[in-house]
DNA sequence: CAGTGGTCTAGACCACAAC
DNA sequence: TTGTGGTCTAGACCACTGG
């Protein structure tokens, strides 16, 4: 190949073969300690550029059993969830926070269920508005296990958002993300561009935090808007 | 730590100090040879736990300017995408496939500009239905570049679905797909369990290869349907 | 049981970017 | 200029798992 061949290099001549060389789907690959001399590098090299085009979905490693092309690639997309502010200010636009309701209740049952909160835990319950060069972008209807996170009780909301001040306090969660489409309700309607019933669509994720539950949040979106993603 | 030290247990030790210990956001770490050194590792597998636990969205590296703890880690959400076929069958439901129609057409103007094709291209337009379990599960809207892929115009598509024709006939390819809220229309109305203007999960999803227009598919999604994962 | 991938080591050179 | 991460090598032992 080149005077010195990097696993990138390998990498890209491996997915070469696959997508329109000689290994269609189902091809078994011959060995590391074969491929690696072929290509004239060492084992570890050629481990390193078969790891990751196999993390890339393209191939099935198994120990005894080899490496196999996968008949169907795994198809894998990525988004980054990155903070509203920082979505909204890559595009150029301003931002802007408001936070529209807060309150201390008991958490009702749905909540309960949904978060595994005992009887009548107490939850933060907050609705904010992040807009984009004044235009409301983003509808965010929050609740916060006060239990575990009980600084949020006396955290005031109006100039900090909720999502910012929690990446800053809980240090890191396990995740669930969902995306769906909603109804407008009526606060999406008065919030959003949107009328009664119309589609919205809307990333609900709830957070944990060593097995107890911190928050729930939904997002819901203005008109039209679509998450993207390419690879 | 233990007896022999991998590079797991190290990256699971890196995470602790930085969600709970003594890492907290912002934080310089101390460079690869003095924590190898620490770990009681080589730098090799220093450097791989660096770099995994990198990837993973908690730290930041930049030649001689040193690993530093993100403020607020990358969230990044991944979503596999299997053929629907699989993703039916893996809940323990039965698949079935159908189609619905079938034509070759000139590209309307809307789907030149979409996929970027030559004026009067010629497309294959498909619709069909994936059940799960005798119900509607999925409605799948289609468009293929006849000009891309001839072969498309003689495939009777009445048995075998096009997404797993396709994926067996093109390689491989660059991808873009979009989440969003959609309102119902006659076509889902008809096909799936919505009313008309109900809100509908779809996916919609552009396949290029090499640099050619390949496929067009909007995934329209039965009534209360997420696309959910965890991290 | 034996073959294949998984991983570790010690040492080396290099490329990039901050100072 | 120089420190830090990026990567390559050669060799070794190990763990899983298919036959």
């Amino acid at each position: 190949m080149a005077e010195t061949t990097t696993f990138r290099e390998v990498m890209a001549e491996i997915v070469a073969r696959i997508t329109e060389g000689p290994w269609g789907p189902g091809t078994l690959l011959p060995g590391e300690v074969e491929l690696a001399e072929e290509f004239g590098v060492s084992r570890t090299t050629m481990n390193r550029a078969l790891r990751e085009v196999s993390e890339q979905g393209f191939l099935d490693r198994r120990r005894k059993a080899g490496t196999r092309v996968r008949m169907a690639p795994i198809r894998q997309a990525r988004f980054e969830m990155p903070v509203v502010r920082a979505e909204i200010e890559k595009t150029g636009a301003d931002y802007r926070y408001a936070l529209v309701s807060r309150a201390v209740v008991v958490a009702p049952d749905w909540l309960r269920a949904r978060m595994g909160l005992k009887a009548r835990a107490k939850v933060v319950h907050l609705v904010c508005l992040h807009f984009a060069d004044g235009v409301a972008f983003q509808l965010e209807d929050r609740w916060i296990n006060a239990s575990a996170l009980p600084q949020a009780v006396e955290q005031d909301f109006s100039v900090v958002g909720p999502n910012e001040w929690l990446v800053a306090t809980v240090p890191f969660s396990e995740v669930e993300i969902s995306f769906l489409a909603q109804a407008a309700d009526a606060l999406m309607v008065q919030h959003l561009d949107h009328a009664l019933g119309d589609p919205v669509f809307c990333v609900e994720r709830a957070t944990w935090w060593q097995n107890a539950a911190v928050t729930l949040v939904t997002l819901a979106h203005r008109r039209g808007y679509r998450m993207t993603t390419r690879y």
